[in-house]
DNA sequence: TTTTAAATTGCAAACGTTTGCGAAAATTTT
DNA sequence: AAAATTTTCGCAAACGTTTGCAATTTAAAA
């Protein structure tokens, strides 16, 4: 079955098409009695406008792109979520399309945008050390580039993140407040921002404010390291009284460890991480966290697109708030 | 800055747009030397198709629709990105919408589907009463539709899903094996299909090999609800030796439970649920699970999809099989 | 050299919209 | 009743492709 077009309604009206398609989106130049008639017939024939001629004709495809190194993640799909919501709501679709950590697709997938002349993309970088070009060509193009998460270095380009420092900060306070006398502080891939700038946040309030509590800082780039890093030092003379698990994945190999070798929390040693709550309330007790909302995170990267669609350039960086949420693990 | 079209790049070379576009595409009418030419302009006048001009002209999108319930689940977000990558190597780009569990937002996202002329549509019915009506106008469209998960009963549609009959008797002979006295089964919400599949077959089986095992039924739809259900059958004087959980978000709540009361796995009690698996390894000892592959049945339903966009219709049930995954909870 | 065949390219229509502009019809003003 | 105005509508071009067919050029055969 052929799908209903203008050209169809028109011609069984008697009417042009032009006609149609104004009295279809209530052109002041339609009498009222037209576009009854017309609607009438729409509805019946249940036409549905096709995308693709109004993008090619307008030039306006009401169509993003969101680039993520991986789809099924706790913290992406999240954020993912509250654009998709964000979009429909604003009669935008979504494309999105995963980079699996590899560069390599993230061009492809970048190219497949373009062919599709999105109105814009979100993209996370896969890695740190990324080639920027590609996305500067899409900004050439006028497609305008919301980075979030880990974005670049580069200030030519509009990002949302975390307050990385501030959450940093905030577990470091609680750890501060428990007196603990020894932590192990565990942090992720020593070269993404994100690493460093957690990190250094910590340390330098760690020093700052407290600088008898004894610091170990250790870095984990899967869950399963984590795991065996938090067995070695929990094997120590001198146990860690408190251990900070900088994301999920880190938090994820600590519990294990915890778990198997049956410590208690908070009593032999209290938890802390920075997560958007989901793995941390899979326990008991629930761990503390600091928590960072992918959905909070979305939605702002939302009106910065739009702002960027709409009023040209904005070229920022933002940040969302975190806040701590107390489990029982401190 | 304007894109780059067919007509730009005939102007400067001088040949027809029909000349370039079948350069472009190594169309054996045109000779080497014109091909060459015409491909060293187009690269460095970097141009790319506009995939909607394509797409009008050939009725011929090249994307595929997703609707889930929520793109954050553990379970959907690894099907989705099985579908992304096929979907990608095989040509096609991925809009992906979610229902939010909402019939209403299905209408909608259906609607954008139409709209765009996608080549075919995954659907996960939101709920389990669901008005067909629309899924039926889609195919009366000639867009095929490939439900997966949470599928209608009705067969004139395609359908993927995991073979849940077989997983939950999987997983009643590992806990015939493991000799329980008393188990305590926990499904979820009573009108979903997926639940009646499941408790079915397990109590089916159950009664056919094992009537002496004592079995106890009960319905928990959130993780809340299995977590109390849990606290009170653990507190009962004759204590269940087994927990089997159907679903993920079953087994987080009875883990909820077992942590607190401090319950030893497997020793006091076994464990033993459906799922993929990332959950049940979060836990020490890993828990037994029956494996359902979010993967699996992504790369499933693709295969299935493409051969209704071929070969026209292929009305079948096709359901992926599961695996035990051996932990140390049982 | 002429005829025939093959290789190479261009013309033009079509896909389904939107929109500036002009034309016709209906209404109001002189 | 004629002129001026307003309301209502249609024409046609454009967006960037693809593709059947015709036209031209080149090479091969007679």
């Amino acid at each position: 079955m052929t799908n209903t077009t203008l050209k169809l309604l028109a011609q069984q009206l008697q009417l042009s098409i032009s006609t149609v398609s104004r009295a279809l989106k209530d052109h002041p130049d339609i009498s009222a009695s037209t576009k009854a008639k017309v609607n009438a017939l729409a509805q019946s024939l249940d036409y549905e406008p096709n995308a693709y001629a109004i993008q090619l004709r307008t030039q306006n495809s009401k169509i993003l792109g969101v680039i993520v190194p991986a789809i099924s993640n706790l913290f992406y799909d999240s954020f993912i979520a509250a654009v998709e919501e964000e979009s429909r709501n604003n009669g935008y679709a979504l494309m999105i399309l995963q980079s699996s950590h590899n560069p390599e697709n993230e061009l492809d997938n970048l190219k497949i945008f373009r062919q599709n002349r999105v109105s814009g993309v979100f993209a996370c970088l896969s890695s740190s050390s990324e080639n920027l070009e590609v996305y500067k060509r899409m900004n050439e193009r006028e497609i305008p580039v919301v980075f979030f998460d880990i974005v670049p270095k580069d200030n030519h380009f509009t990002k949302v993140r975390m307050a990385d420092e501030r959450c940093a900060i905030m577990a470091a306070e609680k750890i501060i407040k428990r007196n603990s006398k020894k932590v192990l502080a565990l942090f992720g891939d020593e070269d993404l921002s994100i690493t460093q700038k957690r990190k250094s946040a910590f340390q330098k309030f760690m020093q700052d404010f407290a600088p008898k509590i004894h610091c170990l800082i250790a870095h984990a780039s899967s869950s399963k390291e984590a795991e065996e890093l938090m067995k070695k030092f929990a094997g120590k003379i001198q146990k860690p009284d408190t251990v900070f698990c900088m994301t999920d994945e880190i938090l994820i190999g600590v519990m294990k460890a915890i778990q198997e070798l049956e410590i208690k929390v908070p009593s032999e040693i209290g938890v802390i991480s920075i997560s958007n709550g989901f793995i941390p309330n899979l326990y008991y007790p629930h761990i503390s966290y600091v928590e960072t909302s992918g959905h909070e995170l979305g939605k702002l990267a939302f009106i910065q697109m739009l702002a960027n669609i709409k009023g040209g350039k904005t070229l920022t960086e933002l940040t969302v708030e975190a806040k701590y949420v107390e489990g029982g693990s401190m």
